[in-house]
DNA sequence: ACATTATCTTGTCGTTGGCAAGATATGCTG
DNA sequence: CAGCATATCTTGCCAACGACAAGATAATGT
């Protein structure tokens, strides 16, 4: 079978699947994840305006995938960021500047179905990698585990949100990794 | 002039722009702000499929008007919490949770007009009362005003907006304004 | 080779956002 | 109080979208 990852010009596509999601993100990164019509995929990728419903069910159903691959591109993330909480805390905050478009979705669960158990699986994962940097962190006096993990995640997930909307003041915010690595320090001083 | 501010059942509503205000508000509880349709806020008011257009222009200036009354909500909420930052980070989470329909399109950018000079003007409100309670607290060893709000900030708009999300462990986030206040207690100890 | 299955297309329906043109109420000015 | 200007709301329309159904075409297995 030759040509099989490639795109192909008759009937069928080859990876129109693949070709989806890497549109749905393009998109997603032109105009945000409320702006995304299933069409606009299609001629993105060359196909019929039907042709996604085949692979995804539904609008719900890409956003679906499209939450699962940033959930496990997220785990995957954390998990190269090694043992150090605060690198993993720049490694998140990074992760959602370089990979909006997913991090968008991901934290948008009214866009997708958040109880798919594909989701679930995906989410578990990252969130293992993130409180393994909470679990590797010197005992100390104060030092909650449960605590220290929610506080750790609160904050740096806020710092990528409100960076993400804009919301930041201008000077804060020109290159996250040094804005976030000031934050988390904060947080363990 | 009777019945100002009643619901009118002749040609004329009476408020219908704060009418479709409220359905907004109602509508964005039930499914979230990407379900939203001018045309289901117009049926809740009872008016025609076209009224909107006249107060909002269209359905992104509806959305605008919604962040301007929520940045004022939330500047009043957290100037009421007076000059203690515990509670006024103890009163951002709970704006979120009790006015969730506004806060989700507050930080939401690419839902409305973010530019608008009234958003900035609601926004810098907001942020002058979320910087007062920063500037309130004694100086210590390694206080620094701007990264300390940013940090402020960041964690509590990160729980609120996780605990949203549905993202947080089950037992952690029974009580919001507990959780917010253990959580924050982590970054002033 | 043939049948089965996976993949994609065409056609259609109801809903939505946005625009244009018209109808009706309100207010202002003399 | 009469008459005009304005604000508010309606009806009618169009293009785009999501979803579904039915059919066409390619790939796979036996």
């Amino acid at each position: 079978m030759l040509r099989r990852m490639t795109a192909n010009r008759g009937y069928h596509h080859g990876d129109l699947r693949r070709a989806l999601l890497a549109a749905a993100v393009e998109a997603i990164g032109e105009s945000g994840p409320a702006a995304l019509s299933l069409r606009d995929l299609a001629r993105r990728a060359g196909v019929s305006h039907a042709a996604p419903a085949h692979h995804f069910g539904d609008k719900a159903g890409l956003l679906t995938a499209l939450a699962v691959e940033g959930f496990d591109l997220l785990a995957e993330a954390l998990g190269r960021a090694g043992d150090d909480l605060l690198e993993i805390g720049v490694a998140y905050v990074r992760f959602a500047v370089d990979h909006r478009a997913h991090f968008e979705v991901m934290f948008a669960p009214g866009l997708y179905r958040a109880d798919d158990p594909e989701v679930a699986a995906a989410r578990a994962r990252a969130g293992a990698a993130l409180r393994g940097g909470v679990a590797a962190r010197p005992a100390g006096p104060t030092v909650e585990p449960g605590r220290d993990a929610l506080a750790a995640w609160s904050i740096v997930h806020g710092f990528a949100t409100l960076r993400l909307a804009g919301a930041l003041p201008p000077g804060s915010g020109d290159n996250p990794e040094d804005g976030a690595r000031a934050v988390i320090r904060r947080l363990f001083e």
